[in-house]
DNA sequence: ATGAAAGCGCTAACAA
DNA sequence: TTGTTAGCGCTTTCAT
């Protein structure tokens, strides 16, 4: 049958046919076989979205993509890998498998083999969040060091010299360009950078906190690099009644939905993890309608940089 | 050429023949066109979770289910239909061309028609969080009711009498439930119920606390039937700065990552999200390879509720 | 233990 | 405008 004509928009078949094959189709409840389609060259109707994790700022991106995928009329393969390179691994396989049509993704430190090899499949992909190692492929990134620099420049204008930076998880491409902000601040105001790294814990927190309180030569203001360790910070501060900014000031990188309505409302770098993903999305599918049309891929790999801005509440020491 | 048998573990095969056929594979960088294999009849390695959103409570769902998927070596195609049951409807059917080997959902209320489609193709259906309207399928639950009762019963037992609920999307199953238990609550004890339904945004709950502290006879404890509604109370509350819980006390339906460290830590109706997922995805797994098998189906849909506990913190006006 | 043939549901190209 | 043919890559069955 020709009723392949009729769900393919294809005109060249007479209204009253099309009629009932439609009626047909609605009356024994036919649907295509999305396989037997892509089995046939058709790419499918399927992007795959690699995320660490989907807290917060993932899931964002999430809904963003998903929104950009509805309107092209795909769906999303979304894929976390818990941070673990082995699984990211083992996921990118399983996704050359399901061939699909293009892939987003927030690389965890895979090797990049395994998406080598994607994109040698003739499978477009976006990087998004962090560049993408051993492959070139467009990126889609946020000015993390100007940020980071940004946010403890404020502090410094507040006049703090002793400002510590709470780290988290240092091995993510984030937090190391934010790491290397804070610390060009800091020597840019003639500075002595403190870095407290790899804070994972609450309990790590705590007792980074508790020394703090105790010693003498305490940091008078405590610069955080991601939105979970803000929240360890505040935790830790919190519990040992350590007064925000009096005692100690805070500023972090990220916001999030809670930061105004904390005990103090958190000062924060803010980032659009919306545009970002918007933007990434677009850029992937206009890499795939390039495919599809057979133009060659273009060869210079587009990067786009999105900026942030502080948002100042009072954990910094402003008067609101 | 039988890489086939390679590939699918068939035992006969000679070693030394199955030793080739691996190099040879790792050398071309061979894999196996997912699509083909389906269409040949082997249901696909891919579930689908549709959802409302991937806000916090769902995401943690995801994340639970993608660890029983991968597990089982299956991937999840998530979709998030923003409680439009139009989405939900047009997502479905992009599930059923799809060929899932299962869905996992929860409903947001589309009427059902679709749902029975999948199943009828024989597609094994689990419903969570709410019960899946249309259909019958095995459901996880929380006890929703006897949850909001045992929060209000809290704030009773704290001597409160005027205590109102304040919902937000009343639409949905949960908060339905919820305000049921709640009004349980207020009748068993006497007490008139007082509910101020439908407060979706920020403004609208602004108002309503400014009608409280303004008026008399002002309530002098809250319920809220969600985390959203109790993310806006607390803002509302903080901005016309009245004070949790000497002139308000509060207690929330759902527990989340900040509200020990507000400015009155919350005290909560706290459920798992992650057991109710994870029992959905197993028994998901289950059905499917009931169907692989060729057994059939169960005939009684299997229903699980799970229990929910109080945290109590500061907000509801206990000592702590 | 391995090869050959058929067919899953679809669509592109061609024939009527 | 419609029907026919072939083949996408795999697995199942049967033959070697």
């Amino acid at each position: 049958m020709s009723v392949s004509r009729v769900i393919n928009d294809n005109p060249s078949v007479k209204a009253e046919t099309r009629a009932r094959v439609i009626k047909a189709i609605a009356k024994i409840g036919y649907a295509p076989n999305d396989a037997a389609r892509m089995l046939k060259g058709r790419s499918g109707r399927t992007i795959g979205l690699v995320v660490p994790d989907l807290s917060d700022y993932f899931a964002s991106c999430f809904h963003a993509i998903q929104k950009v995928a509805i309107q092209h009329n795909y769906q999303t393969l979304v894929v976390a890998t818990g941070r673990i390179a082995a699984v990211e691994d083992r996921q990118l396989e399983s996704l050359r498998n399901h061939r699909i049509a293009g892939l987003l993704i927030v690389p965890s430190g895979s090797n990049g083999r395994r998406l080598k090899m994607l994109q040698d499949c003739g499978i477009p992909i976006v990087a998004l969040d962090r560049p993408a190692a051993g492959i070139q492929a467009d990126t889609v990134l946020v000015e993390n060091r100007e940020g980071a620099e940004l946010g403890v420049r404020h502090l410094i204008e507040h006049g703090h010299k002793k400002i510590v930076c709470v780290g988290f998880d240092s091995g993510s491409y984030t937090v190391r360009e934010r790491i290397e902000g804070y610390k060009q601040a800091m020597r840019g105001a003639g500075l002595q950078p403190i870095l407290c790294d790899n804070v994972n814990t609450l309990e790590a927190m705590q007792s980074l906190v508790l020394r703090w309180s105790t010693g003498k030569n305490r940091p008078t203001a405590v610069f955080s690099v991601k939105r979970i360790s803000s929240v360890l910070l505040i935790q830790a501060l919190h519990f040992h009644k350590i007064r925000v900014p009096e005692q100690i000031a805070v500023v972090g990188f990220d916001d999030f939905e809670l930061a105004e309505v904390l005990g103090t409302p958190l000062t924060v770098v803010r980032q659009s993890p919306t545009d970002v993903a918007h933007t990434a999305a677009e850029l992937l599918f206009k890499k795939i309608s390039s495919v599809k049309e057979g133009r060659l891929p273009e060869q210079k790999a587009a990067k786009v940089l999105f900026p942030v801005e502080l948002i100042v509440r009072r954990s910094c020491g402003c008067p609101k």
